[in-house]
DNA sequence: ACATTTGTTAACCAAATGGTTAAACCAAAT
DNA sequence: ATTTGGTTTAACCATTTGGTTAACAAATGT
């Protein structure tokens, strides 16, 4: 029974990890608060992981995975440019719902250890940009669109998709609303979003 | 002299704390760090500001009293609505880039102390958005903007402009662009995010 | 049955870290 | 010249923290 034990307690320490890590950062975690956590010994996660470092990697990692894809819908996706967006914030602001603090602290770690992209840019799961580039190029010449830039509209694709949660205390703050108002406001997001992208585009 | 001494060594001290807690976070600056930065003994540091806590308390009310303002401009302003947001978005993405780790530091603890956001509610330049929803409804009455919920637009117009700062690591790798071209783009934003929102909403 | 490998723990350690203390320094007032 | 007040430092301290060790327990192979 000893790979199911493994798994087990491997599992149960990189979810203890996740949330530790992810609610406190790199720096703000502590080794001591996820063996408690995960009911363990501070030993036996130095036994899996050797050190806090690589733990921290092996959460980020996970983290950027389950991102990443979620991100590769709005470019290596095959359907029209339109559909693709409506698609992509619906999915989005669902799948960021379920991971809240993931944005968050991919973007965090990210800004603080600029070295990471580097790895992360050798994964299998990070997306590339081509396609979309190519199909807005199209939908600019067949008259679909407005001419703008790709790299542009991707940028604001994706602010207007994940600033929204990762702001959220600034947001909540500023338009003073309580934490329900405010998840009111991300859901219908789903569709507002989208609809501001192809509003401000569309011919 | 002893004032004009305290005014510089406190000043190095809070120029050297904004440094390092801009770049490091909360938990990971170190007060050896600060100290040697301000070229000052770390007892020093006690003597003008009591713990790491107030220290921080001080550089953060700092840095949003510095952010606050910037904001308040889209919300404030008496001007027209689309020169409002065409000079908001001019203004602060020129703040910006003067100011780099500033909106990611204010993001990010304000997202690890969520009741950070109470004590600053009660500072005079917290922004008010009364103005704002007004001047959008006003404007959907008149015709000059396709109806949209205030709230919504105000959201966007922040995410729009503030994202491509916090997003930089993410946003470099993804568009696969160096600092150098990337920093081209965010110039190119200061007037691009004000057509894409205004296209996005004008009738 | 027994040896070996794998999983788990309690106790421990060295380094780092925030904070304190007591003395020294220094400009201005007396 | 001496006192006085704030300013600055070197040395120190208690606690926290990441990490290790050595011993024990539980499987696994032979």
């Amino acid at each position: 029974m000893a790979s199911v034990k493994i798994e087990n307690t491997e599992e149960e320490i990189l979810n203890a990890a996740k949330e530790v890590f992810q609610q406190k950062g790199m720096a703000g975690a502590r080794m001591q608060e996820i063996a408690d956590k995960a009911k363990i010994n501070k030993a036996l996660l130095h036994y899996y992981y050797r050190s806090k470092q690589l733990l921290f990697e092996a959460v980020f990692k996970n983290a950027f995975r389950l991102l990443a894809p979620q991100i590769g819908k709005v470019l290596n996706d095959d359907t029209e440019l339109f559909d693709k967006i409506r698609n992509f914030t619906d999915s989005y602001v669902s799948f960021v719902i379920k991971h809240p603090y993931l944005p968050n602290f991919v973007i965090q770690e990210l800004n603080s250890n600029p070295e990471f992209v580097l790895k992360l840019r050798a994964e299998a799961s990070f997306p590339s940009t081509e396609k979309f580039k190519q199909q807005v190029l199209e939908a600019i010449e067949t008259g679909l669109i407005k001419p703008i830039d790709a790299d542009q509209l991707l940028i604001n694709i994706i602010s207007l998709n994940i600033f929204p949660f990762i702001g959220t205390p600034l947001l909540m703050a500023l338009i003073n609303v309580d934490k329900i108002k405010y998840d009111q406001l991300l859901q219908n997001r789903k569709t507002e979003a989208a609809d501001f992208i192809i509003n401000s585009i569309k011919i």
